[in-house]
RNA sequence: AGUCCGAUAGUGUAAUGGUAACACUACAGAUUUUGAUUCUGUCAUUCUAGGUUCGAACCCUGGUCGGACUACCA
């Protein structure tokens, strides 16, 4: 084994378990989404965690949607979920339904009437909750906790048979009505819902909760390690008494913390808010914490990976830097991204000692990360654009940029030395009036010259004009979730700002929707699926570190 | 208030009774035809009080602080 790495604390009890002979050395996990919603970063790493650790063991990792209740999910959600999990880069075992289990579940509550475990009860939601008691204050026993067994029986059956309606009863197990904790004070198993189910159809009007659908699915599904976050930590004891007493498949359940990152959400009910409101265009925009956002995004599923593997897990409250997750993504894309000139603010560039009419083509590596990415042509005029912040009229002595008198290298080309700016009648910036040394080709240089500075262009004759969407984070704070107030009081205004007076290079007309790029000294950015031949469009996937921007704020 | 969970550099995670470490960040430097990448270095950490022990981040007890739980949601 090639453990040099240290163990987390689920992988220790794997091993542990293993060790000991546990279910034979099995190892058998799941991911067990809700079709309610699209999956987000916090799902990612709780998928990297179930197939990882399925992968590891050797052993395997069920997709199984939990999918009790009919009310909130749809077919549409249960697509998505398996393209995200697939574009991760993981294959589950076996593709399940909690609603696969109806018949089973409803049996598994049939025996706990029959063994005096679970009644029905009339009471109404207000009564229930009335009779539950508090936090430190012991509930009262329901008036029809004493029914009999055999009309419990009747009743469940009629129920079934859809002979009430919704919440005029429900099965409750019979387990302790002064518990201390609050999930075992008789805990609602079924309840009537004449709701039309995604997969089951109108078959059942009675619906398990989930508290008594996951636990046994778990078990029925033979699942060695159950992993679910900290906040089911309360209905493990739920779950093992359902086990205990239906006499059936001992899984076990461990608990992690659930991963925050910052300026994110993940409460599926408020990012649901920010699709229905307009706030974002949809699940999948580039700034959505989903799958299908950083997908959109440009993000690689490998930098997703690797973020998940970095954070790591354990059992405390945590709030991961999101620089953390932007580091992954330039680290896997530095690798694998092919760098490309686009001058996102141009200004043009005369070279005033090159002949008009005449061009040239230059070679130009594609990536020098990747000796197998090949190089491509790049033509090179006497007009160009170049970014209009790569020149200052002032500059100060660690600019190492263009400035009147000074020279830059312009990336795969020529040394240019400034002479004269032009500038229209009110003073902004219009034309660069440059030379070309002719002797300082790219590749072929004989100057003698050497400059600090390299920059990047475009050639103003072959130039494609594009569309560049420039996103910040959708929160201005780093806590949204926690933060005073409403969580939309602190969405960012300027989250995106749309770019349309880019230029780039040529060779971009070839590019498809998802193609990632890097524009040099610019960032990373993918090509959106708005993108159409006629009008290429790019996202920002995120940007260069920028040691200068930073000295300059100084 | 009851039960449960947790507390290690700014952040995240290790060290499982024997020299507190790794990554990110920050800062400094080297290299660089991307002020990117790469490389080198620097700063900074065990919530608290007791106890057990030759020795405690780790085991025990008390305290403090943070979190979870009182849906016919999952």
């Amino acid at each position: 084994m090639s453990e040099e790495k240290s163990l987390n604390f689920l992988e220790e009890i794997i091993e542990k378990d293993i060790a000991a002979g546990v279910n034979n050395g099995r190892v058998h996990t799941r991911f067990p989404p809700e079709p309610n919603g699209y999956l987000h970063i916090g799902h990612a790493s709780s998928i990297c965690l179930n197939f990882g650790l399925a992968k590891k063991y050797n052993g395997q990792c069920n997709l199984r949607f939990d999918d009790t209740n009919p009310s909130t999910e749809e077919t549409e959600y249960v697509d998505s979920i398996k393209a995200d999990i697939k574009w991760l880069g993981f294959e589950w075992s076996n593709e399940l339904y909690a609603s696969d289990y109806f018949e089973q579940l409803y049996q598994f509550a049939v025996k706990l009437i029959e063994k005096g475990l679970a009644y029905v009860d009339d009471s109404s939601a207000e009564e229930m909750a009335e009779q539950k008691g508090d936090i430190g204050k012991p509930g009262i026993d329901s008036p029809y906790r004493s029914r009999t067994i055999a009309e419990n029986l009747q009743l469940f059956q009629d129920m079934k048979e859809g002979k009430y309606p919704d919440g005029a009863k429900v099965l409750r197990a019979r387990i302790d009505m002064t518990h201390p904790n609050l999930l075992l004070r008789d805990p609602i198993i079924y309840r009537i819902k004449h709701v039309h189910h995604h997969r089951t159809g109108d078959k059942w009007c009675l619906y398990p909760m989930y508290d008594f659908a996951h636990g046994q699915s778990d078990s029925i599904e033979e699942i060695t390690h159950s992993i679910c976050t900290l906040e089911f930590i309360h209905h493990r004891p739920l779950y093992d008494w359902f086990i205990e007493q239906l006499g059936i498949f001992p899984s076990h359940q461990y608990e992690f913390a659930r991963r925050s990152v910052s300026y994110m959400i993940t409460s599926k009910r408020k990012l649901l808010q920010l699709v229905n409101e307009n706030h974002v265009t949809g699940w999948d925009d580039p700034r959505m914490p989903t799958i299908s956002g950083m997908r959109r995004r440009g993000y690689p599923a490998a930098a997703v990976r690797q973020f998940c593997e970095m954070i790591g897990v354990a059992k405390r409250e945590n709030l991961v830097d999101i620089g953390v997750l932007e580091f992954c993504v330039r680290e896997q894309l530095n690798k694998t991204a092919n760098r490309v000139m686009a001058v996102l603010d141009p200004v043009k560039v005369i070279l005033t000692n090159y002949p008009e009419g005449q061009s040239e083509v230059l070679m130009a590596d594609n990536n020098t990360e990747d000796e197998n990415a090949g190089t491509r042509e790049l033509t090179f005029g006497r007009e160009l654009y170049i970014e209009r912040d790569d020149f200052m009229e002032d500059a100060p002595k660690k600019f190492f940029r263009l400035a009147p008198g000074l020279s830059v290298r312009l990336k795969h080309a020529y040394i240019i030395t400034c002479n004269e700016v032009i500038k229209d009648a009110n003073g902004n910036i219009t034309e660069l009036h440059c030379t070309y040394n002719t002797e300082s080709k790219s590749g072929n240089d004989t100057s003698g010259v050497h400059v600090k500075g390299v920059i990047h262009w475009v050639n103003a004759a072959t130039a494609v004009p594009a569309e560049v969407r420039m996103y910040n984070r959708l929160f201005t704070v780093e806590d949204p979730a926690n933060a005073e107030g409403d969580f939309k009081d602190h969405i960012n205004a300027n989250s995106m700002e749309v770019n349309h007076g880019a230029f780039v290079e040529p060779s971009l007309l070839k590019a498809q929707t998802g193609n990632q790029f890097q524009f040099m000294r610019k960032g990373y950015f993918s090509v959106d699926r708005d993108s159409t031949a006629e009008k290429l469009v790019f996202n920002q996937t995120v940007g260069l570190k920028d040691t200068f921007a930073k000295e300059m704020k100084k």
